[in-house]
RNA sequence: GGGGGCGUGGUGAAGUCUGGAGUUCACGCCGGCCUGUCAAGCCGGAGGUCGCGGGUUCAAAUCCCGUCGUCCCCGCCA
């Protein structure tokens, strides 16, 4: 609805936006999807131009006229022009609204998806829905040009006692019995392998029965895919041609390939998670050969017991005493035992509460390490190296992260570790149980220092999914579970219909999974991934605008077979 | 399972710390005036179980206990 359009007679249908009364002249701005147009309407001829309000849908039919002298608004991509109406109708009314359709209005999240029908008529909300559709479309285009085949999995499907809680859904037809909805496709993608299919992608609702989170919901979605006769390269070049090609879409810019690739080692030693965010520096540095002959006993005592004393330069920070007390505090809210704090003064010394403790040797090497300049915060936390990796990486991200995030830093994390330690002793898949490591050998004599072939990719800090290659060898396959406590028999119980499948010509396959909620809440600078689903739920599992979950009615339940123990607070239907 | 924030006309906020009449501001809604606005303006009006329950007090939005809802985090998420 531009200037080219001007003295042509149209008709629009949309929404009443705004609207500004003057008595004798009514502007009236209509929305649709595609945009905003001003209408101006004379009451004389019009009456009911006065009874319009806010979000009624009407139509309107009129001239394309450019505006007079000085009444142009630029703000707006159609403020050249407007519409003189000759006739209305009123489509539908709007009762009064629970709160105004416009962006800069922050309403109770609550009240939002009560009504979310209304709010995904907000700008930026309706802009999310289409960036979604756009980033989909994206994964589907490179996924098509590649030569993969989009295949469905089933959603109702067999109980794997294994990682998250399922959902389940009883069966009638055989009461007493339930299926599962999955929580990702991953044994049916890896049978597609199986099955011949070589190049398989399926953008798939995945269901884990966890706790809520800002980027985790009861239900999201996966662009799921895998690949035959691939090893990890293939799937890494094939996640940055993804992941370019949905960048280009939405952001309009070109990332570099390839991606940064950091081992999880690395990751941890330098960042502190398998997760780095690399938009910013301040990055952690193993001070233990410092302190090798340190006097001073927190340390000493640490190094001896196998830890480590590592630190980072949080740069120039606000250094009050609470500030600092505060910090201490929420490293041992992290789980350090303590964290020293330490201040460069003008004259390059250290002040520190333990620098009394340190002698000028150690307090220069850690200058010098740090790359230390006056007016900067070292933050120094001795500790067992998983947790002093961890507080000090969450500690960097709370003083560095960047706000908002504009800027796009994707790498993938290699070589994980197989398994991680259990709290009995034993050990559990850091991926999952199908994982292939990279030395079998090495993985059945010690656990503990295997490398499998997992990655995952990370964007700015967030794990946008992993994947990896699998197993396809039932003779590894038997090891792995072995290494894990699984016995034959209980492996035949659980994945038997699964590992039955590998034992006819598996070809070695690949893959991985993108959280497609993620990744467009980042890049659609979204704080949490509801913000880019049009109907989620809240934190407690529950859906403001249809009441799910309910209760149902007794029959229902005595034809399912089930019968619920009293008392648990939904038998108030 | 645990820690923290929030809950006040339809919406957003202030008031809560330090108890004293449901008080205030903006938007919306209703009525009136108004022919160039674009967050229109001006005048008037309606609209409340201060989430809910209990307690302390002469008196509770305010203090205490409990509970519900919601958000963030830890645990959890192969």
């Amino acid at each position: 609805m531009t200037e080219d359009r001007i003295g042509q007679t149209v008709t629009v249908a949309g929404w009443v936006q705004r609207r500004r009364d003057h008595g004798g002249i009514v502007f009236v701005d209509v929305r649709d999807a595609t945009g905003i147009v001003q209408v101006v309407l004379d009451p004389t001829e019009i009456p009911e131009a006065h009874r319009l309000r806010m979000e009624f849908c009407v139509s309107i039919t009129g001239e394309v006229r450019a505006r007079p002298e000085g009444t142009v608004n630029p703000d707006l991509a159609t403020g050249r022009v407007e519409i003189g109406a000759t006739g209305l109708e009123v489509l539908s009314p709007a009762d009064t609204l629970p709160f105004m359709i416009e962006d800069r209005v922050e309403v109770d999240e609550r009240t939002r998806l009560e009504f979310r029908y209304l709010d995904l008529r907000r700008p930026s909300m309706a802009a999310n829905v289409v960036a979604r559709s756009r980033a989909i479309a994206a994964m589907r285009r490179v996924m098509d040009r590649l030569g993969f085949l989009e295949v469905e999995t089933p959603t109702l499907i067999v109980s794997t006692p294994e990682g998250a809680r399922d959902l389940l859904v009883p069966s009638r037809l055989r009461p007493g019995t339930f299926y599962a909805l999955p929580q990702s496709p991953q044994l049916f993608k890896q049978l597609l392998m199986v099955a011949g299919v070589e190049r398989y992608y399926q953008v798939a609702k995945c269901y884990r029965d966890e706790d809520f989170r800002a980027d985790r919901q009861i239900e999201f979605s996966q662009l799921d895919l895998e690949g035959s006769f691939w090893g990890r390269e293939e799937v890494l070049e094939t996640l940055e041609e993804i992941v370019v090609e949905v960048v280009r879409e939405l952001r309009g810019v070109e990332l570099e390939r390839p991606f940064l690739r950091l081992t999880w080692q690395e990751a941890m030693d330098r960042y502190g998670t398998d997760k780095p965010d690399t938009r910013f520096g301040m990055e952690i540095v193993d001070l233990s050969d410092v302190f090798a002959e340190t006097e001073f006993r927190a340390f000493s005592a640490t190094l001896d017991a196998g830890g480590v004393v590592r630190g980072f330069n949080a740069g120039g920070q606000e250094t009050s005493r609470s500030r600092l007390d505060g910090l201490v505090e929420r490293a041992r809210e992290l789980g350090a035992k303590g964290l020293v704090w330490m201040v460069v003064q003008p004259d390059a010394t250290l002040r520190s509460p333990v620098a009394k403790f340190l002698s000028d040797d150690e307090l220069a090497a850690v200058v010098e390490r740090l790359d230390a300049r006056p007016g900067d915060l070292l933050l120094v936390a001795a500790d067992e190296w998983r947790t002093a990796a961890s507080v000090l990486g969450q500690l960097r991200v709370e003083l560095g992260r960047p706000a908002g995030h504009r800027e796009l830093a994707p790498l993938f994390v290699i070589d994980f570790p197989t398994f991680e330690p259990t709290e009995d002793g034993g050990w559990a898949p850091s991926h999952h149980p199908f994982t292939a490591p990279v030395d079998v050998d090495q993985m059945a004599s010690d656990p503990e220092h295997s490398i499998s072939w997992a990655y995952d990719l990370v964007l700015n800090g967030a794990e946008l999914g992993s994947g990896s290659v699998r197993i396809h060898d039932p003779e590894v396959q038997a090891k792995v579970f072995d290494v894990l406590g699984i016995e034959p028999e209980e492996a035949e119980r659980r994945f038997g219909w699964f590992l039955r499948g590998l034992r006819y010509g598996t070809p070695p396959h690949a893959g991985f999974a993108i959280g497609i909620d993620r990744f467009v809440s980042i890049l659609r600078d979204e704080p949490n991934i509801r913000q880019v689903i049009p109907f989620p739920k809240t934190q407690t599992g529950a859906d403001p605008l249809t009441g799910a979950p309910s209760a149902v009615a007794d029959t229902h339940l005595a034809e399912l077979g089930i019968m619920l123990r009293p008392g648990l607070g939904a038998d108030d239907r």
